[in-house]
DNA sequence: CGTCGGCAAAGCGTTTCCCT
DNA sequence: AGGGAAACGCTTTGCCGACG
């Protein structure tokens, strides 16, 4: 037997004749007249090569195959339903879904926190799985469903995406609080005379666009470490005479530990924004995490508050 | 080669009537 | 009362030839 061949809407009908176990009542249900229905009782029988339903003294009864049946019927008409029938828009109150993200630990830092909080109270069977940004396959992750969304800087967007700027930020640099050589105000001369750290994403290369920014000014620095993670360099920072510049935010998460000080050139800041597929665009529970994600990041912008 | 119109056959529904 | 069968009618489908 091919399955071409075989009207499915037939299964609708068995579905209905097993459940009510009345041709005129399964008729009802189908919206169709009883002779219709006998009709398609009598279609079902040489398909299946068995009468199905049996009349006796107390109505129709099934028989075994009839009953054997039953659960693989509804199942598939469940399954078959479920992918014509139109998306429901997303409650997440009542929702059972994972959502991956791809994001860089700073990103982390900044606003997973509060989108686990968010999610806790508004959203309890919402799942989060977070994978580390990977800037050569995070593309082709989002492509293949494996990332949904990707919360980084802009200027790492991959091409072709749909993308949406979240917030600002600006980049400060650090020393540890009781650093012995740096005073109140960081000059250009002390900037560029103390040992730095560099955060590469792609982790490769010890410059960045600070050193282009100091080489037109004919001045250079010493970066002698250079990590592919930003929660790292606070922790190095604290503990030596190192110095860092790093996203504001990430900096002041660590103010305990470290001095805030303002850059002595311009440095410029970048756009954090979510990066999604086109297969993710209409997806209602997509929507929602992407209007979560841009209330809570723009929340969570703090006041410029005055530097140390 | 693709499209359109006519025709026959098949499919699927309803009404009506008969049987259990 | 409720299911089945026959008769009937409408719609759809498939095929074929004509035509641009």
């Amino acid at each position: 037997m091919d399955i071409k061949n075989v009207d499915l809407n037939l299964l609708v009908a068995l579905d209905a004749l097993l459940a009510e176990r009345s041709v005129s009542r399964a008729a009802v249900r189908l919206h169709l007249s009883q002779p219709a229905t006998s009709a398609l009782l009598a279609r079902l029988r040489e398909l299946f090569g068995d009468p199905l339903l049996l009349r006796s003294a107390r109505g129709m009864l099934p028989t075994s195959r009839a009953l054997e049946l039953l659960g693989p019927v509804k199942q598939v008409l469940d399954e078959i339903d479920a992918i014509v029938r139109p998306r429901a828009a997303f409650d997440p109150a009542s929702a059972v879904h994972t959502f991956t993200l791809s994001a860089s630990d700073y990103v982390e830092y900044a606003l997973l926190p509060t989108l686990v909080d968010f999610l806790e109270r508004e959203a309890p069977g919402v799942r989060l799985a977070v994978r580390p940004l990977d800037l050569q396959t995070v593309a082709q992750q989002m492509e293949i469903g494996e990332v949904d969304l990707c919360i980084t800087g802009l200027q790492n967007a991959p091409a072709g995406m749909y993308q949406q700027p979240l917030y600002r930020e600006r980049m400060v640099c650090v020393v540890r609080r009781k650093h012995p050589g740096v005073g109140a105000r960081l000059t250009l001369e002390k900037f560029c005379s103390l040992e730095h750290i560099l955060v590469s994403l792609r982790g490769s290369g010890f410059s960045a666009r600070i050193d282009d920014a100091l080489s037109k000014l004919g001045r250079k620095r010493r970066v002698q470490l250079a990590v592919p993670h930003f929660l790292l360099v606070p922790e190095i920072v604290a503990r030596s005479d190192m110095i860092s510049t790093l996203p504001e935010r990430l900096a002041r998460g660590y103010a305990n530990k470290l001095r805030i000080l303002e850059p002595p050139l311009e440095i410029e800041g970048f756009t954090v924004g979510q990066i999604w597929h086109e297969r993710n665009q209409r997806e209602p529970a997509q929507i929602w995490l992407r209007e979560v994600v841009l209330k809570l990041a723009q929340k969570r912008i703090p006041p410029r508050s005055k530097l140390l």
